[in-house]
DNA sequence: CGGTTACATCTTCCATACAAGATTGATCAT
DNA sequence: ATGATCAATCTTGTATGGAAGATGTAACCG
């Protein structure tokens, strides 16, 4: 969803004090500082690893982006407490900006904002969880069925993918193996012919994130491969259902994931 | 997706100066004049209808509800350039919470924000539309599916729905026909156990809503409510693939009807 | 007459000050 | 000891002024 779009016109040139509020904003927002590690107290003291990067973009988005960083990678907890004036402080900004990057998060269900009271990082609720996967789950068995009816250069190129996720595998790169296994499924997107569909449901993504970064290196990649494998060969093989069921058996297993996380972490659950 | 939580202590009595407040706000929000018209200069001048309603929420989520039934019910129409003074003076209040609104309704894909230069109601994208009903038939057909495999009181349910169809478009209430409509397939996603996931794409929905207040009038109810019969029936009889082939016709309609509103409205659409 | 520049005037963005609800902890009365 | 009350101090919500970019218009120069 674009929610925003860049300048339309041309006619006067970049002015130049542009260069100059650039380097006066560096040091301001720690662009110096970059890969740092800060100390930040919240309730309690805590390791902060993300910082703002000097760029073109607004204040608030900047914000946006450390923050969502921060709470997808666990950096800031489920339950952990934050409020404008901390995060302000943290990266050399007023209150106006960081507000206004709360509002967004909250949009996306990363934020709870509790008025006059507080805003905490939200919860992983696992009822929201499984029917975010049901969501997902719909879309992508629509697009399991589109693709295998029309498979095309689909073989090839999702067995290219597959080549790379092995590799990743063998060199114990879950991080990439991870990035490889989003690839793949925005890829079957792409060859259904909705990707911007895949664009639509990112924010409920989202939360399947936090648990899948909670259960890296504990998911077996292996299985996932061959999982991958078999949607691979059913759709190079144009077997509608049989595409579908093994993708269905694909997802099912996340929930096998999610209960053994919920018991692993159980405070980061409502 | 819960973004905003009520107040949690009961240890002090509510302080009376709450009342005061309210009775304060009435007039400067309008209270007084609720279902006016006012005059409103934007960028023509143009009526618009709705006032904001006095109640307990923050003044950023009045404005929200109020722009958002503006933008839907096409008063305020894709391409209208609005800004924050406008919105500001038009309901007393200051720019802060009509920016926090416009931020609000930007991520929600209503507002086009362009930076330093303006804000616009945004076009309708027909590509947008169209993936946002693929992700809808995704998800309809998959609770097609489940209600289907266990029809259970779903037959009875379905079946007073319809009745009640049949009445309002008896008598020609086009309005009350589009709530209905809107029942029968919320009411599907609750027998399916899955309401959650419905409130989930309701900003999505939005889209589509716009698209379906122009037709409103235009499409046929008669032939609406026969594809509701087909699709009770199927569920009533336990017939998987039916179910998901009525669902499919009902949900492919739909496309007739936009392309027939892009030809009726080319300044609506992107 | 064509093209550039400067300026007035929009807009959104950011900073700051203040308002008001909510929480905590101490104080005081019983 | 127990419970209510109040005040200090958190929080988010709102108002307002100014900064910087974008746009349109008029003046200016070739």
């Amino acid at each position: 969803m674009v929610e925003r779009e860049g300048p339309l016109t041309r006619r006067c040139a970049p002015t130049p004090k542009g260069e100059v509020k650039r380097i006066l904003w560096k040091p301001a927002i720690g662009g110096s500082v970059v890969g740092d590690i800060r100390l930040w107290s919240g309730r309690g003291i805590r390791e902060v690893a993300s910082v703002l990067e000097a760029s073109e973009e607004t204040m608030a988005l900047r914000v946006v982006g450390a923050l969502r960083d921060d709470i997808v990678t666990m950096a800031l907890k489920p339950g952990d407490v934050i409020s404008e004036s901390d995060i302000a402080g943290r990266y050399g900004v007023s209150r106006q900006p960081v507000r206004e990057a709360f509002i967004r998060l909250a949009q996306q269900g990363l934020l709870l904002i509790r008025p006059k009271r507080a805003t905490v990082v939200k919860k992983i609720s696992p009822e929201g969880v499984r029917q975010s996967r049901f969501i997902r789950e719909s879309i992508e068995v629509e697009i399991i069925r589109r693709v295998a009816s029309h498979p095309g250069e689909a073989k090839a190129v999702l067995g290219e993918l597959i080549a790379e996720q092995e590799a990743a595998s063998s060199a114990d790169d879950s991080r990439r193996f991870h990035t490889l296994d989003e690839l793949f499924h925005r890829t079957l997107a792409r060859l259904a012919g909705v990707e911007y569909a895949w664009q639509l449901i990112d924010d409920h993504k989202m939360q399947l994130d936090r648990v899948r970064y909670l259960t890296l290196g504990v998911s077996s990649s292996q299985v996932a491969i061959g999982e991958h494998k078999a949607i691979a060969a059913a759709v190079g093989a144009g077997d509608v259902t049989g595409a579908e069921a093994a993708m269905r058996a694909h997802l099912a297993r996340a929930e096998l994931l999610l209960t053994q996380t919920i018991s692993d972490h159980p405070d980061y659950f409502e």
